[in-house]
DNA sequence: CCCTGATTCGC
DNA sequence: GCGAATCAGG
């Protein structure tokens, strides 16, 4: 394989949105994530603007630049495309008050998304939302954003298998972030699916 | 061990 | 230019 424009434009755009090497090797194909890290380099398009989803080094040198062993200009990617972290208001704990699981955060499309649940047909065993700690809840609903939105078959070993939304409705996926060593979830739904015996007990009602 | 990006250097 | 090997780190 080579690098066409097109997959160079693809690897641009994917790089752009802060995916990791490995998935854009892995989308592309033909491709080591070391290929890809490579071409980034040559491209110039190293460090990238927004946010790094992955537990990754955050490359933050001093502003001190030392020079290298071979002064190597490098033109900055001014990226026109601006893609700064959203601000997150940062709700203070907003306590769910349904005692079905907290599936929705913000409506995507506003007409057509309605929050549909049948009737009589249970969800899978999701904790129900008053056992689960505020804070818990809030970095379930933070990185759901940033889930990987796996389909089932895309489920490896190593993915967060965190269903969310109804398997009857479109919206439904699995987070499929990495899963925290050992474990079928990611740190974020480990924190909500396994809970301490004592946690639970107080907190009941 | 899993993963991440960064760098080197023979090709 | 390319990317495997290696490095450095979470």
């Amino acid at each position: 394989m080579s690098w066409t424009d097109e997959r160079v434009e693809q690897l641009k755009k994917m790089w752009g949105e802060g995916q990791s090497a490995s998935q854009i090797a892995k989308e592309l194909g033909g491709v080591t994530r070391n290929a890809v890290i490579g071409k980034v380099h040559r491209l110039g398009l190293s460090n990238r603007v927004g946010a790094d989803p992955a537990p990754a080094a955050p490359t933050a040198p001093p502003p001190t630049e030392q020079p290298q062993v071979e002064a190597r200009a490098k033109p900055a990617t001014p990226k026109p495309e601006a893609k700064p972290k959203i601000p997150q208001p940062k709700t203070e704990s907003a306590r769910p008050v349904s005692t079905e699981p907290v599936l929705e955060t913000k409506s995507a499309q506003p007409p057509a998304r309605r929050a549909i649940i049948p009737a009589g047909q249970p969800l899978p065993p999701q904790p129900s939302a008053n056992e689960i700690s505020p804070e818990a809840l809030a970095k379930v609903n933070e990185i759901e954003k940033k889930a990987k939105k796996l389909t089932l078959m895309e489920l490896t070993e190593r993915t967060c298998k965190w269903p969310v939304g109804d398997p009857a409705t479109e919206h439904f996926w699995f987070c499929g972030l990495p899963v925290q060593q050992g474990k079928p979830y990611c740190e974020a739904h480990v924190g909500v699916a396994f809970q301490p015996m004592s946690a639970r007990r107080d907190r009941r009602r």
